[in-house]
DNA sequence: GCCAACGTTGGC
DNA sequence: GCCAACGTTGGC
């Protein structure tokens, strides 16, 4: 069960504003809530203190169950999001920190928000000492390998359809991978999904 | 290895 | 509560 994201230690607790934000949400739209994601994870060794944070699309399917918790999460944005899934939303799993990066599979929620053991656990990169463990401060889902996508989508080419529907109010316009750049797990939403699960049928 | 973008920290 | 300094992400 190696750690996953790579995303840092954060300290601060800006944990306030989630209540406003629902009792906005709730007020203003009647959008769907949204129930595909993007989660990133680096697919070739890199050492952090001590710890190899690779972990591939081919090392999902290894575990057991073809299932691995996605811990290691230590920005408030995407532990929110991570906290918005619920069972049976899907994911694209994307490929980060590599020479050609993009988006390699699919897999689905299989177990909802609980709290990230590794948080605890001093020998861990993530290990986070403000943390208490009466109100535990990051928490991640559980993923299963789905399939691999029958070409894989390059972020070169994702985010030159970005620019082309950032004119055209394609569906691509608003791609969080652009518009929220940095966020190791990301909201897709129906229309954006759609559109990319159609590219991998492409020949080009 | 560089560095832009962006989140967090902490001085005031 | 502003915002400059600092740290991290991750494409290139």
């Amino acid at each position: 069960m190696p750690p996953k994201s790579k995303v840092s230690k954060r300290k601060s607790e800006p944990e306030t504003k989630e209540k406003t934000d629902d009792k906005k949400s709730k007020i203003e739209e009647s959008t769907e809530r949204i129930s595909k994601w993007l989660f990133k994870s680096e697919p070739e060794t890199r050492m952090e203190k001590g710890v190899d944070m690779r972990f591939s699309f081919d090392d999902l399917k290894a575990e057991k169950n073809e299932t691995s918790h996605w811990d290691g999460v230590r920005n408030y944005s995407a532990r929110n999001f991570m906290r918005e899934m619920k069972v049976g939303d899907e994911g694209f799993f994307y490929h980060s920190n590599t020479k050609i990066p993009g988006i390699i599979g699919l897999v689905t929620v299989v177990r909802e928000a609980y709290p990230d053991h590794t948080q605890f656990d001093p020998k861990d990169p993530h290990y986070d000492p403000k943390s208490d463990k009466a109100a535990p401060r990051w928490d991640m889902v559980d993923v299963k390998y789905v399939r691999k996508l029958k070409r894989y989508i390059p972020l070169s080419e994702l985010k030159e359809l970005h620019q082309k529907h950032k004119g055209s109010g394609g569906p691509l316009r608003n791609l969080a991978m652009f518009t929220k750049a940095r966020l190791s797990v990301q909201p897709i939403t129906e229309e954006e999904w759609q559109f990319i699960l159609s590219l991998e049928n492409e020949t080009d």
